[in-house]
DNA sequence: TTGATTGTTACCGG
DNA sequence: TCCGGTAACAATCA
């Protein structure tokens, strides 16, 4: 489910009902008993996404990371209280709101000192306005790997995920194997770009959107996609082929999306 | 029951 | 040391 867009609007969300409330939590599966205890009844400060790991700070200066891996979901819900549906691993409750997290990857407290850790070693995130692209752009060129993995790499840039990737690149007709050494910084700047406005996109629709004029959204979750998982080049009604990078799969226009400076 | 999935990390060999 | 590949883990649904 989850791609940078996804937490980028859970956080929002939740700074909006949780930051300065004193948060119950719990869990209800008892999976992460000796973390909830340490953030029970304790002030929430700020609710923040760095890529698409989401950090709650909390006034005793621990904080609450979650990280939904392929599965996770975050559901957030006004009260009354409902039972838990599913894997949830940690239920955060304020005196307006509840949050239910299934089944993430990764649910941890972390001190001071693991959070600076875990910031470091996440790449500049393409929805913070803070991120610095020069630092994403210092690896790609120096590397021989594949743009279509260096785009989805989090320590490179962080926020992208595999159908962003696909789309991405086909949208800014750059093949997904041209190696990094081969982008210049005009290219680049039009995926870093790109990447912005389409994830700031998903955030306001709650959807992953990357073809124009998509239709007005249905009050539920839906994608609208040019190539992703698709057999036919909407611009030139060529093939689209499908191959596996870093054992996930992608997807190319091979006459809309030219290789160039193939390293040999 | 099986397989597929919008993700990450640990580990190992070259 | 830095890669690339593989396995493991997470949960849900068709």
């Amino acid at each position: 489910m989850p791609e940078g867009h996804t937490i980028h609007r859970a956080a929002r969300d939740q700074q909006r009902i949780f930051s300065g409330q004193e948060l119950s939590v719990s869990s209800p599966q008892g999976r992460f008993a000796e973390g909830a205890s340490l953030l029970n009844g304790q002030v929430c400060l700020s609710v923040e996404a760095f890529g698409k790991h989401l950090l709650y700070t909390f006034k005793n200066s621990f904080a609450l990371h979650i990280h939904l891996g392929l599965f996770g979901r975050i559901k957030k819900r006004k009260l009354p209280l409902r039972e838990p549906q599913g894997a949830v691993r940690i239920r955060l409750l304020s005196k307006t709101h509840f949050v239910d997290i299934n089944g993430p990857n990764i649910c941890r407290v972390l001190n001071e000192k693991e959070v600076i850790k875990l910031a470091d070693r996440i790449g500049p995130d393409v929805l913070r306005p803070d991120a610095n692209p020069n630092l994403a752009f210092d690896k790609i060129k120096k590397s021989k790997a594949p743009i279509g993995r260096l785009i989805m790499d989090q320590s490179v840039m962080a926020g992208i995920g595999n159908i962003y990737r696909s789309e991405i690149l086909w949208r800014q007709a750059v093949h997904p194997e041209t190696p990094g050494k081969a982008i210049d910084r005009e290219t680049f700047n039009r995926i870093w770009d790109d990447a912005r406005a389409l994830l700031t996109l998903g955030v306001k629709r709650n959807a992953i959107i990357t073809v124009n004029n998509a239709r007005p959204s249905k009050n539920r979750y839906r994608e609208h996609v040019n190539i992703f998982a698709k057999d036919e080049c909407p611009v030139c009604k060529g093939t689209i082929r499908r191959f596996e990078i870093s054992g996930r799969r992608a997807f190319v226009c091979e006459s809309c999306q030219p290789m160039v400076g193939r390293a040999d």
